[in-house]
DNA sequence: ATAATAGATTAACCAAACATTAACACCTAT
DNA sequence: ATAGGTGTTAATGTTTGGTTAATCTATTAT
């Protein structure tokens, strides 16, 4: 592939600062799409793919986290940084529990950000580089989207899933036959491995396995204390 | 394999500022390791593998920075914390430059060091998992998968084996006809020496047995107060 | 030969992990 | 306001895994 700059995605509501910053990235090398609040941020989001996104934290009408939540809906990788006026604990916190990479307040220094982004895209292209841009999967007599998050059984209506449904789903079929180690999907998709994101997951692997009945030959099975492996019996019958 | 801590290495030359964030550490469940210098936490470095390096700047004699350096000469991967008292420009960059994943001033809230732990080792625990061993493995007419944890015979339903069935199995195959001395598998798969966990090997060998009896070639033998001993009949027919 | 030690086997028991359904909280959109 | 969708927590039941106990058999040393 070639050397292609890596694009940011800049939300920012005020906007003298906006366009300064994004000159100062634009002159760093990278391609900057710049929004003036949240629900612009959103649609310029789904609109394209970015490989970082840099949110202010207070906006009006759609503040970051709440942008960063829908976000990570759609996508579970893009590294995101918020910017902040405010130094508060409660915050911080708020920002790594919606997803954040990092976090920086202002007033910042331009140079740390710059280290900052290149550190954190850095990090994301050495493990993304077994990214999976495909979203298009067969299992048994199932097909799964995972871009448009639905799944079917031969001409039936497709069943709608929910975000985490489908990430679940997804991370099982990258690992068909093998295991999904539980911490995997913990820490991938919840973000945090703890006993209640434990139970959280099991009460979704109940949901898929209700899903996943219509097929007798697919099943997920539990390797206890280790996590799950979904398998396709008959694979010779397809 | 089960769920085990994630390691890191703290050093610090404030004795007591690192004894009280070891303990805090390790309250939440990680397993702290302590050094007072750059020098001896380079030892402990190298003596072990760590999922984590949180690193104090000013040290006499070897500075954070340097330590960093020769920790990302030996392991490219390992995340590193920098902590600091000085919030500079010029060191943040230079810390950045040393291979830092974060950036923390001190004096600063254990609660947000605690995310950013938590949010660096998610990101990178995945491609930490690339250690691929060895886990098939054939013993007779029989096929051991210890990854998955099943044992199977000709083409019968796979036997599932607990976590301690499997790695007594793979232990004895791996000593294939040799001696496998009670003591290594007490040691290594108990991890504890005693008359107790010895009753219980005893009670994991039999189970074996039950389940090798299928292959009448496939045996356990016992060496009086030595151990067990797999042994294969045979072989040429194979 | 016999006592002492080591091993074999089955069963009983407890704790942890998992499964499933239901209740609840939260947000969004109507 | 309220209904629908999503995710977490709670409540409850089931399964699995590991230790310990009890009872027997084999080996070794004297």
């Amino acid at each position: 592939m070639e050397n292609v700059n890596k694009k940011i995605l800049l939300v920012e509501d005020d906007l003298n600062f906006g366009a300064v910053l994004k000159d100062y990235l634009m002159l760093n090398d990278f391609d900057v799409t710049l929004a003036k609040n949240g629900m612009e941020g959103f649609e310029k989001f789904k609109k394209d793919t970015y490989d970082l996104c840099i949110l202010d934290v207070m906006m009006p009408y759609k503040d970051g986290y709440t942008l960063a939540k829908e976000i990570r809906e759609k996508n579970n990788e893009v590294p995101i940084i918020f910017l902040t006026a405010k130094s508060m604990k409660e915050d911080v916190l708020k920002g790594y529990k919606a997803g954040a990479d990092d976090y920086l307040n202002k007033p910042f220094d331009s140079e740390v950000l710059l280290m900052k982004i290149k550190a954190i895209i850095q990090r994301k292209s050495s493990d993304t580089k077994a990214e999976q841009v495909q979203f298009e999967f067969n299992i048994g007599k199932f097909h799964l989207n995972s871009k448009l998050r639905f799944l079917t059984f031969n001409n039936d209506e497709p069943i709608k899933l929910s975000p985490k449904e489908n990430e679940l789903l997804k991370m099982l079929i990258l690992h068909e036959n093998d295991l999904m180690p539980r911490e995997l999907a913990l820490t991938k998709i919840w973000r945090d491995d703890n006993y209640f994101t434990s139970r959280s997951m099991d009460v979704y692997i109940a949901k898929l396995r209700k899903y996943l009945k219509l097929d007798e030959d697919v099943e997920i099975l539990n390797i206890h204390g280790e996590g799950f492996r979904l398998v396709v019996k008959n694979k010779a019958a397809e």
